[in-house]
DNA sequence: CTTGACCTTACCATGATGGGAAGCCTTATC
DNA sequence: GATAAGGCTTCCCATCATGGTAAGGTCAAG
């Protein structure tokens, strides 16, 4: 099996999968006489099981670890069961944040009567009460435009 | 003010303010005779509302155009809100993700009972019910340790 | 005048992914 | 057997916002 083969049987992108070589997180596995990598269906099971860590958002390095105990037959489930409520604590915590920042906005939002008139106080809460610097037409070729829209 | 004294009242780290220059968010700013940048208060409140802004998880390129409204006194509040209200609602699409995580991880865990038992549901439902490689010893001067801790 | 703190620019790294170029290989068609 | 299409190889670059570091200039206090 090919790398494109393997990539559409594991769902992971022939790139990712070459990457995952080059990084250590997979073995290096065979090639043919031409230099192709050739899969076996172990490695496309190892794919998968990185895909779906991946999916459920554990960083690589995290799956290394589990990828060892995977492998390991005289594991202790509760190191896995250790991994994954560590890391859906993670997840939590940046849920909190991110809901803390949409529940920012939100409030701010409905004090915006948001018509055509200027005074808005979603502004003033950026702007911490102050008023505005004159137009800076700077050079630098701007990577953002300064547009407004 | 040099750009030690802005950071600090602005609460942007002089890495960043010189940052937000090379890329055309902020205008190139006054220079002294010996090359230092030179921040009026102006500046300050300018930088303080980036900092406020990526408070609140809004991406630079976004910020340029509050940051052209905010300057713009003829703009329309009802631009400010739209944006504010995206952004929100892309903030609550990346907390329902990460939401679908963590429940996923907590229920799996829910199942592993965790102990020094080598069965695992958590690893099970990774690997999708398949047994995994042989432990595969590459060379690649591995980045992750696949170390069991 | 020296020292230490600060400034300048320039480069590298992050994490996981995609894009692309240049060149070799395989397969199918003629 | 030749050719074309498409897949493979490696290598480099970009993302996004941020930090680190190094080499060299500047400033203020002693």
């Amino acid at each position: 099996m090919n790398i494109g083969e393997a990539a559409r049987a594991s769902g992971v992108s022939a790139k990712m999968i070459r990457y995952y070589e080059a990084t250590g997180l997979i073995a290096p596995v065979a090639r043919t006489e031409a230099g192709y990598r050739d899969y076996s269906m172990a490695e496309v099971h190892t794919l998968r099981f990185i895909r779906r860590a991946r999916e459920l958002g554990f960083p690589m390095e995290t799956i290394a670890g589990l990828l060892g105990l995977w492998q390991d037959r005289s594991r202790q489930s509760a190191e896995v069961k250790r991994i994954a409520l560590e890391h859906a604590a993670a997840l939590q915590e940046k849920v909190a944040a991110l809901e803390a920042m949409a529940a920012t906005l939100t409030r701010l939002a409905e004090h915006c009567h948001g018509d055509d008139r200027p005074d808005c106080p979603i502004l003033d809460d950026l702007a911490d009460g102050r008023a505005p610097l004159s137009p800076s037409s700077g050079e630098a070729r701007p990577r953002y435009a300064a547009a407004r829209r």
